[in-house]
DNA sequence: GTCTATATAAGGATAGAC
DNA sequence: GTCTATCCTTATATAGAC
């Protein structure tokens, strides 16, 4: 019997579905029957890849952490300075919202559905975090230097805290209320923080 | 037959230990059997009550925001300016997350189970934050009124939008860090705002 | 209101033949 | 890798007797 690859191609299949499924309907609300079916592997193969749904749900949250933040950085690349890039990465979510049809952020989604903060799942949930304000940290860092004495007395890691509530807030905001209103106002907001 | 009513023993046994059970594990998670067993009522006498799971959800929705709300009123009652009363809603999470042992908001749980917009349950956790928000709003207005001068040019709005983007984002954030760090930033956020 | 079945579907997971 | 069959559990919900 062949080990199963994550570069096989059921196995992109597999995970494919999973994205779109888990983030769509819900981790819970999304049965191993209906993956298998809409993925068309068979099950045998799908449990040679994920020996359990736990399994899958990390490669997945993984797998749209890698995604999600190639595309934001590639998103970011070419705009000029660091306080641009700030407010590019809140305008983002503006078209992705609707994209996405306002069903909100798949880490938060998923973290909701599972209590167990040592999970696995979460433990991943919370890198995709830490990656964000990472990167949040790193333009602040840039901005600071850009902005000479106005900024000498500014505590980056408040700014970042704040960044980082309206970022999740947003999100937050932004299913429940099924609308890109809460998107736009983090924009604003983000704004007002690098005045 | 006996019409079912909203304060019989049975009803209030059956919603509070939703409330415990939805809020704990998740809606999906938890299962009708589950709920029936440790309510200790038939289940006849459940499904008399609530002809489907989706209607305790409901249910459970709104009882949860009429104990918060009462809870979060009363809890600010006794403070005196409207500036003390805006950073203390922010400063009762940082005890009420602990007590729940960082499962987060209810609300956005629930919210994230449930994909179809429509759907009563986020009807309901629309409500709930329409609610904090017209606290907020009030509060905002009273303080508009006392600073006087200095405030004449704010739009309360956007001051209220800031709030709520930061309430509802220090609720995400200290479910995905299972940590009360984010609801202190918050109440720094809060603060500085209101400066 | 209680109790004990029961219907029916879907859940995750395994096994055997090809 | 595919296919079909199956196991066991849990899910929501209903029925009948008391």
């Amino acid at each position: 019997m062949k080990t199963p690859r994550t570069d096989s191609d059921a196995y992109r299949r597999i995970l494919a579905t999973a994205q779109d499924l888990f983030y769509r309907n819900g981790y819970r609300a999304t049965g191993i029957n209906e993956i298998i079916e809409k993925s068309g592997v068979a099950k045998a193969t799908f449990y040679a890849h994920f020996p359990s749904k736990e399994d899958l749900a990390v490669a997945y949250v993984k797998s749209m952490n890698e995604l999600d933040l190639d595309a934001l950085e590639a998103g970011i690349r070419n705009i000029p300075g660091p306080d641009e890039k700030l407010v590019a990465l809140f305008e983002f979510l503006i078209p992705w919202s609707e994209k996405n049809k306002y069903r909100g952020c798949g880490y938060l989604n998923i973290s909701s559905e599972i209590p167990d903060a040592a999970h696995p799942v979460r433990q991943a949930t919370k890198g995709h975090f830490d990656a964000i304000r990472a990167i949040v940290a790193g333009l602040l860092q840039e901005l600071k230097a850009k902005r000479g004495k106005a900024w000498k007395q500014r505590d980056l890691d408040k700014v970042a805290d704040d960044f980082m509530l309206i970022f999740a807030g947003a999100l937050a905001l932004g299913q429940i209320y099924h609308d890109p209103k809460p998107f736009r106002e983090a924009v604003a907001s983000a704004k007002r923080l690098l005045e």
